[in-house]
DNA sequence: CCAATAGTGTCTCTTAGACATTATGTA
DNA sequence: TACATAATGTCTAAGAGACACTATTGG
């Protein structure tokens, strides 16, 4: 904080964003194909510059309106942290500011006006390298990735994947994609029924056929989940 | 990322430093006094611009060393997160970036070349509201705090406040300062020592008069506490 | 009746939390 | 010996994990 003269260094800022949301039973995220230089016709995380008068969340919702068509007021976004390696954009120094945000079933992804395409991504093609991304994106879809796994740790978030209404089986399968594992149905019951403020029963149930129908449950007002639902460790 | 003869805004991108150690008890934060406008005369948190050719952690470690004199790179840091309210700082438009670092006795600050003052504040006066901070400084100080006191849960932490060598009675403290809270020492210490890779015996023991010496420990290998150690709740 | 899925119960082991006792130094 | 601080032990209750059974739908 000098002005003694001299004259700080100026440089862009942008946001980007991992948005989340489960496919076919596959964790995706949102790429956009980029239409112009650099990386034009890479794939990338949707994201874009911050106006000079613009809150950084206020950007990052705004983009996310701007690729998806959502309103993203619904929409639960977390701040993942700022990514500055000098080197990340070959034009010139860029600083961006990372959002995390989980989502129901969305509508497809229509392309917005300074991308090709847009689309769901299973994030397995990512995390592996299969489907390379433009600037550092992987590196920080990895961080929204490890943030996403933990937050499901202690927090209610899970919920966030499901729609308005949804069944305990739902609720786990998101735990299950999330940390690629298994869980037991009956031990899940138990912990996230037992929970405070994690669930609120609608008395209503699923219709479907072939199977007993299922209760169904709305968000509870808990954003904490107390005790943590611990992901399996390997020991 | 738009090319087509649109130029971005640019801003400026400073980082800015919580950094926290153990002063009599108390859990307090290096501070810094304004030299220059504006907040000339306040009290602040140490940081400053981000070289345009500089990476992030690269400019907060060496705000750090300015600031301190001391070498950072033995430091534990940790980014907390941008802040870019357009508000922040009455100039221009500034996004800073802030960084976490948990620091054992330090030598007494010194004042940098743009500080007519450093110095050590316990946080309670910050938090508190009777000592104001320039820009949003406590409010990043707030969620600096509220890092460290989650990170001291899940992780092994709490060391970075100790010295090489020290005693299970002084890393309690270090949990009880931060915390605010008292813990049972008989329970602390039969988790510690059982969370693998936490601690190593060093064999030696304090010479203190008036008690049974305490065994002194190191730091392990392990980052992570398995099972945690839990902030003991109000329920 | 059978298939399929949902929900509940039981047992064991680990850990947290509360509390008492023993150990080892100095004055 | 008195005192102060460190370390260990024991009990109880709660939660995690493994597993078997009952319930409710459609064909």
């Amino acid at each position: 904080m000098i002005d003694d003269g001299w004259v700080p260094d100026r440089m862009c800022v942008t946001v980007d964003l991992v948005i989340f949301t489960i496919l076919d039973g596959a964790l995706s995220a949102l790429i956009v194909e980029r239409g112009i230089p650099p990386y034009a016709g890479t794939w990338a995380l949707p994201g874009g510059f911050v106006g000079r008068h613009e809150p950084l969340e206020d950007a990052a919702r705004r983009e996310l309106r701007e690729e998806t068509g959502l309103g993203a007021e619904e929409l639960h976004l977390e701040q993942l942290g700022a990514f500055g390696d000098p080197e990340r954009d070959p034009r010139d120094r860029v600083v961006t500011v990372a959002y995390l945000a989980l989502a129901p079933d969305l509508p497809l992804p229509t392309a917005g006006t300074d991308a090709r395409a847009a689309r769901w991504m299973a994030i397995d093609s990512i995390v592996s390298g299969q489907l390379a991304l433009a600037f550092d994106h992987r590196k920080i879809l990895r961080h929204g990735l490890d943030r996403a796994r933990s937050k499901l740790e202690y927090t209610s978030l899970a919920s966030a994947f499901c729609g308005k209404e949804f069944t305990i089986t739902e609720l786990r399968n998101v735990y299950e994609v999330v940390w690629n594992t298994k869980l037991d149905p009956r031990n899940f019951h138990r912990k996230i029924t037992r929970a405070p403020g994690f669930l609120e029963p609608t008395g209503r149930r699923t219709t479907r056929d072939g199977g007993r129908p299922a209760e169904l449950y709305r968000r509870g007002d808990a954003s904490l989940l107390h005790p943590p639902m611990l992901m399996p460790t390997g020991s």
